[in-house]
DNA sequence: TTGAAAGCGCTAACAG
DNA sequence: CTGTTAGCGCTTTCAA
């Protein structure tokens, strides 16, 4: 009965209206649940629209409320499990409360973005969720703003820019795993990160990333408090794909001012700084020790098992996701805004240098004081 | 001159052409792209536009057309490396084509499934990419064959469904990885699966899932030219979240009758597989031997280095992307579709079981033969 | 080339 | 409650 074999055009409000024998804009009262349709009037309407098969055109549907029940999110890198996690965390929040995601990954290029949320605007998404590929490029963003559509900003912070944003703050965190490291008795203590960089890092560079720059500062602040000032050369930026970070590795790992300790700033970086570190026969933590961001489960199986910076990732995707949905329905921000706390957990790839073993040996190879 | 300031309503075709005192139809097709314009024309409309700063609705702009230049893509989950990967590889290929993608989980719940095709039909995407949850409840797949809509399938097959499929035949690596297992001198080889199943796995139970059913298959294959049978109870479903497969793990190494051997069947089972080996204090390979699905970067950094089975997962999903918008866009099917195959990257994980060693001393304890 | 006018499928006023 | 009549912003006839 129901097989339209090859009917090409689709279903409308109304074709279900005169299969129920009412008026257009009672089929669609009724299809689409508002207004005023009495009983009768409802279940014969239904009745049709199953037996027609009827699909409702969300885009007309959406071309007159203004709404389309979508959101859009940007971010650099969805293949980063540090961004799948998030992501997964706003896809759980949005789909519970009815709502659609549309994805664009930058590559974190702030090219990309740009056109990422401009697209996201054309498409009239009810609302933006975006990490940041800059600090600084953030004229877009601005716009959106002026727009008036709802923003959230993911991951890291945009100066200047009024928006509600989830960023795990890093800084005091960084201060104090470079402490722990310190106190563990490194003085050259390594930072990489994919940061892209017209030049190398040089003392108080400014840094396009809100999360690298509380990172850096954090660190830098840990060796001032110490007494101590941060060699120079043992910040490294841009990177990029597995090579040249194996190179960056090597770099830092060889000569006579080799670093002790590196801190590797997300998943990615670290998995790369790993194996350049074995490629080079070197162990951890005997030769080298190893921080890095992220907790990821694999990080569990190395041996030893790695010292991470654990951070909320999935909570601050819901929260973003939370966040941008209240904005778009116009209800209020909560009084109490949740914090998103990085925690250091000290596994075993943090050790003492070897150099500081003649002068302070410790009972065991790894160090575990608080 | 073009802060228009509070101005809420979004400019349209309509003031764009009252400023370049054109009609409305003109301009439309100037900002469009489409039809007779004149130079003369096009440059006004074009000025008038930049000085509004319009932008076009592409909602309405695809009521019309019928096409929102969007895919939809339906996976299990996003958080699954595996999928991340995939996805990756879809929206580039989408982004180079012009194309957006809209990304919904399903948590490999076919109810979620059909309610994502739902959505994403009633949003009128211009085609479809599903994982599907399972290949055998496809009606909803089905369906979207029926409505013409240009659909591809991603990572599994559907049986009985007339639909271009890209997934990595799993069948023959299953059996070369398993004989290689059997040569080494296994023979209680565990296979443990997420695929969720009302019944635990018993010989020849009919299996939702594509993949798994192949991987199976092949394992089974394999004993049996060997001369052998497949023990009973090693193969493993619904190994769900990371406590349950942990659980698995023990039950599968403990007792006289454990196995020697396991097979993870993705990257989120092998971690909790190996963390349930190395808290039962067992070695690998000493004492289980180990093999996975997919080849994630950490599986070389543990010690040993994991055993994968490696699978072209960025590949298969630019190539499903490349496919989807090849029919969107009703060009012919390419004569040869590529092939998406696995390759078994033996590393160090595989070793002879302890029973084997005395009858068949090994030089050393790590199993490399062809 | 141009412009007027008629839709796309739906929601939203406005009378009954 | 119900139906009629306008739109939403754009594309697409159809004449001019």
């Amino acid at each position: 009965m129901s097989s339209n074999g090859s009917r090409r055009r689709d279903i409308t409000v109304a074709d279900v209206a005169k299969a129920a024998q009412v008026s257009k804009a009672q089929a669609a009262r009724a299809l689409g649940n508002y207004g005023a349709v009495s009983q009768d009037v409802r279940e014969r309407v239904l009745a049709a629209a199953e037996e027609l098969d009827y699909r409702p055109n969300e885009l007309a549907r959406s071309m007159n409320t203004g709404k389309s029940h979508t959101i859009g999110v940007v971010v650099g890198d969805i293949e980063n499990p540090h961004f799948g996690l998030a992501t997964r965390g706003i896809t759980d929040v949005a789909k519970k409360s009815g709502f659609h995601v549309i994805l664009i990954n930058t590559d974190e290029e702030t090219a990309a973005e740009v056109e990422a949320v401009r697209v996201l605007l054309d498409k009239r998404v009810d609302g933006l969720i975006v990490a940041p590929a800059s600090s600084v490029e953030i004229r877009h963003l601005q716009q959106v703003r002026e727009s008036g559509r709802p923003l959230v900003l993911l991951d890291r912070k945009a100066g200047g820019l009024d928006v509600e944003t989830f960023a795990v703050d890093t800084g005091d965190i960084s201060y104090e795993s470079t402490r722990y490291l310190l106190e563990a008795g490194h003085r050259r203590i390594a930072f990489v990160s994919t940061l892209k960089a017209a030049q190398p890092y040089n003392d108080g560079m400014e840094l396009a990333s809100s999360q690298i720059s509380e990172r850096v500062d954090g660190m830098l602040k840990a060796f001032e408090d110490h007494g101590l000032r941060h060699p120079a050369g043992l910040v490294r930026l841009n990177a990029g794909d597995a090579e040249s970070i194996r190179k960056i590795t090597r770099e830092l790992l060889q000569g006579p001012d080799a670093a002790t300790a590196i801190i590797a700033s997300d998943g990615l970086i670290a998995l790369s700084v790993v194996e350049g570190i074995q490629e080079l026969g070197l162990s951890i933590p005997g030769d080298v020790s190893f921080l890095m961001y992220d907790d990821f489960a694999w990080t569990r199986l190395t041996t030893p098992p790695l010292t991470v910076i654990a951070q909320p990732v999935y909570e601050m995707g819901m929260a973003a996701a939370n966040a941008l949905i209240r904005q778009i329905e116009g209800r209020k921000a909560p009084t109490a805004a949740e914090t998103l706390k990085a925690r250091l957990v000290r596994r075993g790839s943090v050790g003492v240098p070897r150099a500081a073993e003649t002068y302070n040996p410790p009972s065991s190879h790894q160090f575990t004081a608080s």
